[in-house]
DNA sequence: TTAAATTGATAGTATTACTATTATATTTGC
DNA sequence: GCAAATATAATAGTAATACTATCAATTTAA
């Protein structure tokens, strides 16, 4: 995986960016180091002249990668989930049963990113606690219907419909496989943050998981339903 | 209902105002105005100055009733979980059979507000499309922990456990009650924000609507756990 | 009716989220 | 190895935001 991984580029929709990150030392440091600023001060207080000033750079040349930090909110984003849908695709190629199949990617989908893959300047651990705290912003926003004709959130719609195709490979019958995929996926986001924040309501804790919580939710629901 | 509500008041955790606008006119019309700017050009483009505007009234008297803006959110994400807590407790008061209850309680908090009950200034179903476009923002801050401190999240963490109090008496070794319950109130907002923004990741739609989906969902669990 | 409280008007500040221009490096293609 | 193209840096500027402060005018309550 991390092998692969080294060769494999993560592509993002392009129109996110003006010039592509990945393609300069600069942009690089762009994304290394916002990741690293929103998550240490927020998205609301995060700048590019802060970005600027942390990585030697100027506010105008941060300009000329991304027209707004709202836009880099959608790349980091749109990174995170080609990452995991890689990791997706990949763990649960082989197997051909079924549930066993589904289990791996509720696995996948629901676990806490807990270790960098170091393969590039990307972290994901870091990355993983802004997708927790802050992905939502990226579409509770009044400008979400032109950015999702813009295709900013192609991946993760991808995402989500390959979960629900092996939701359905499971059990053919159930009539809520798109709503169950897009609550496991937004759902264990949302019982990490409560797990870090308002562990008075939630369960999960670092024995009793999201995954724990999901696994059983989704085969009590599937195996039940016709 | 309604009789009941005109005489009871919706009482918020007092700390988030500086002033109570339910004790002035000009209170009362930030708050009502407040809900339609906000649910028209998004909170982020939402400012002081804008409702002075619009209510004929200085943005300095605004800030004497709320502190920031993103108190006002707060106060009208509390305003809604406490008029929603306060349906649960009175529709299921009188229901003596667990799952009957439960029923009637995930019912309530999955529906979409579609009639303004029009006991007061505030317009519940404009107030609604805000919980769901906004809501989240309220605590995806870096100041969600003193926030929670300050007790501004209490009222949505004791409907987040009366849920759950009644999802244990469905079933008592069910051992995510709490996760449930929260994944049930946050899910639903997402399914109704997927509903009008992303409909190629949900089901939900006017007919199959989030509450068919959670009601299944629930039961299926709860009935083949131990 | 007088004091207290509320509201309005005006001004001011630091910061934000950019755009524009010009100068200086750096890379690349020949 | 050098010119041309491209990328980056520096500086300046703008309208708007999210407030705070002060003081005057108005309303209300004792």
């Amino acid at each position: 995986m991390k092998d692969l991984l080294t060769t494999l580029k993560i592509s993002v929709p392009d129109k996110i960016f003006i010039k592509d990150p990945e393609t300069s030392k600069l942009g690089k440091r762009i994304i290394e180091n916002s990741i690293i600023i929103i998550n240490d001060i927020g998205f609301e207080n995060f700048t590019f002249k802060k970005l600027g000033t942390k990585i030697g750079s100027n506010e105008s040349s941060i300009y000329r990668y991304f027209e707004s930090k709202h836009k880099l909110l959608l790349y980091l984003s749109s990174w995170y989930w080609a990452w995991l849908e890689y990791q997706l695709v990949i763990e649960t190629f082989s197997i051909s049963n079924q549930e066993e199949k589904l289990e791996k990617a509720i696995k996948i989908l629901t676990k806490t990113v807990e270790k960098d893959s170091n393969f590039s300047h990307i972290n994901e651990t870091i990355l993983y606690k802004i997708i927790v705290n802050e992905s939502s912003k990226s579409f509770l926003t009044k400008e979400v219907d032109n950015d999702n004709k813009e295709g900013y959130f192609q991946i993760y719609k991808r995402l989500v419909t390959r979960l629900e195709g092996m939701i359905l490979d499971v059990n053919s019958h159930y009539k809520f496989a798109l709503s169950l995929a897009s609550t496991i996926i937004e759902g264990s986001l949302h019982q990490h943050f409560l797990n870090s924040h308002f562990p008075s309501i939630t369960n999960c804790d670092n024995h009793k998981t999201p995954t724990k919580f999901f696994l059983n939710l989704v085969f009590q629901t599937l195996n039940n339903n016709e």
